[in-house]
DNA sequence: GTATATCCCTAGTGACACTAGGCGTATAGT
DNA sequence: ACTATACGCCTAGTGTCACTAGGGATATAC
């Protein structure tokens, strides 16, 4: 039947997910959970992703080429450290770019400067 | 199966048609076709929603009580005028917090000063 | 007359974050 | 010795969202 539904809560954070995974990875080589951890203090304390959220992030990233891991093994704990490619590299400019554009379009409509 | 899929070009739009609705709204009364065409110039051409997105968008806030609508004849064609309700303003308040905290932690995660 | 712009609508699709777990290992507390 | 908490990885299923790809109808421009 597919009546409206209410609109209670959007997120905001589509793609935000794997573009803060591309910057931390770019600027070095990580882990998921150190990942997870990582994004909340990037971000100020202002976004915090869940495990769930993040690990489908990384290994479709891997399908698309976009990184690589390496299995390390520290202090008995088995940790797999993802670095990124040069197509990794790309899309970080190129969702970058078009992150500036949302974020400072939305801003200029809500009457923000830039 | 579930695998996990290519993350190719996420929009980073999430929420963003209801957030933009809002505070159009909040300005002056206005009807569908015309808000498609306003969000495109209040966000200096950097986005554009089709209708399919924005006439679902505007029922579903009608259901959640943000607006309401007002049908009016202009030079013989039909047209719902929709207005922001009291829920609607504080909708619009709430949304644009969230909105700030967002833009702004990943932007300051990005290594840009806010 | 016929194309283009105006104005509204919606079933279906695909993409995404997230829930709600599961599994195993190490360390800290008591 | 036991127990809890942190570490570290995983995924099937769910719900929500923007969007596609139409449909329909009326007015103005050429």
């Amino acid at each position: 039947m597919n009546s409206p539904e209410k609109r209670s809560a959007p997120s905001f954070t589509n793609g935000v997910p794997l573009l803060l995974i591309l910057k931390l990875l770019a600027q070095k080589e990580m882990y998921g959970y150190e990942i997870v951890k990582s994004i909340h203090q990037a971000t100020g304390e202002a976004l915090s992703f869940p495990e769930g959220s993040i690990y489908p992030v990384l290994h479709s990233m891997e399908l698309d080429g976009l990184v690589k891991n390496a299995e390390r093994t520290v202090q008995g704990r088995k940790r797999l450290y993802y670095s990124l490619s040069t197509r990794g590299r790309n899309k970080l400019e190129s969702l970058t770019t078009e992150w500036r554009k949302v974020s400072s379009g939305v801003n200029l409509a809500l009457g923000w400067g830039a």
